[in-house]
DNA sequence: TAGCACCTATAGCAACGCTATATGAAGTGC
DNA sequence: GCACTTCATATAGCGTTGCTATAGGTGCTA
């Protein structure tokens, strides 16, 4: 149909698939489909992709990309906690706007089974929230913090997804962004219980120190000292209570 | 195979379904297996239940009566935000229980139609969020908070299923649980002021750490650990490298 | 006994993901 | 220039999927 050119069949297969894909509403896409409007035969896309998850792959890597480079581009304001809210909308924006590639990546779920995109992305969160982690501003270790984080990010946006497009209210995602950002901080003013700020500063300051420790390598000790410490460290900014 | 029985059919293919969905491994449920275990032909299963996704429908009413009795049990506790919590947790536990049903009702995703299981589960919260609001306890609408809540336990859960099961960390669901329940809470103290914020470097992380450890002696260190750990800080906090 | 719903079985369709096999094209060594 | 390997695509078809057109059996009411 519309992939008569001379762009090579990989190529054709990826782009039909990924259009395919987009327009299809919500109805399952068939490889049939996917080889007909790319110009091949069969064998052409189980040659170059293996099956058709293979080439799902494909496509939602080169959808990370572009999610990716949305999350870097707002990147450094030197407010850490800030570009994790602008990571939260980009999320909710791209899940919205590319609702069947989305959902190919963050919700085709399957028990005991989490695609390498889930991981990258928390991994891109973490990331940045280590940072936020180095500055003080954080209360949980960063990696309890970026999954929990992500967990209610997916969680809002796919619910936002199941909503028709009108009536969409993202103050939900707003609310529930801020709401989450402001649990995993440090800068809360812990009025419940007077005993927790005691303790906190105790596990902010260990989170913060752990975290800085791992970004920059230090050569201030060894590195079995520096592992026996991390461990330490773990112990403390992972305790309860003290 | 099991169901040779005197039950009546529609009754033998809601097991055989229920069944198969609880112990197929993530993979797909075919319509041959069920009638095959039914002990019934395929038409049988369109007559009482028009297609596949209506008999899957018919089981996930009757999971989400076991669902609902669940969040009904521990219902009345005169604290309606601790209620909240058990019904997270109770969500949590289902879905982990039962991970095939729980994606059938709440992981099954298609854009803009939302299951009615999910408007159930979102009423049944709302309904008990409004007795916390009656309680001047809602700092949101009741429904705002149930919609945002639900979608962080939906989301969690999800990402709870996604990990092996002996890798689960059930201190994502209640930390996330916290989050949102303190923040649609009218108990949390909003002032917190924009700054007070230190600087960023291990050094700065280290010496907060150094005197938080001195203050509060912590016990999650033996006291020899903590005389390494203190000499190790002072060596990081003294030395001049960011 | 006749008629009438209701329920179930036989048999099979179109579409699905996928593949065994064969054919063409492009390079490589002699 | 020619055999040889390698890569890429096509022909044809396998087994399974969700689903159905048609017909037959069963039990109830008249």
């Amino acid at each position: 149909m519309s992939f008569d050119g001379q762009l090579p069949p990989k190529t054709r297969l990826l782009r039909a698939a990924a259009e395919l894909l987009a327009n299809s509403a919500g109805g399952a896409v068939s490889t049939r489909q996917i080889t007909q409007r790319a110009g091949v035969t069969a064998p052409t896309l189980y040659h170059h992709f293996g099956d058709k998850e293979g080439l799902f792959d494909a496509v939602v890597a080169a959808g990370f990309e572009e999610y990716v480079a949305g999350e870097r581009d707002f990147a450094p304001s030197g407010q850490p906690l800030e570009d994790i809210r602008r990571m939260w909308d980009n999320h909710v924006q791209f899940g919205l706007n590319q609702p069947e590639l989305y959902l190919v990546m963050f919700g085709n779920i399957r028990p005991e089974s989490r695609p390498a995109v889930v991981a990258d992305a928390e991994g891109l969160m973490e990331e940045m929230l280590n940072k936020a982690a180095v500055a003080g501003q954080l209360n949980v270790p960063p990696r309890e913090a970026a999954r929990s984080i992500l967990a209610a990010n997916v969680g809002v946006t796919l619910m936002l997804i199941t909503e028709k497009a009108p009536e969409r209210n993202l103050e939900l995602s707003t609310m529930t962004r801020d709401a989450m950002i402001f649990a995993v901080s440090s800068e809360q003013a812990k009025e419940n219980g007077p005993e927790a700020s005691g303790k906190s500063s105790v596990v902010v300051a260990a989170i913060a120190l752990n975290a800085a420790l791992q970004a920059s390598h230090s050569d201030q000790l060894s590195s079995s000292e520096l592992k026996l410490f991390l461990e330490w460290l773990h112990r403390i900014s992972t305790s309860s209570t003290s």
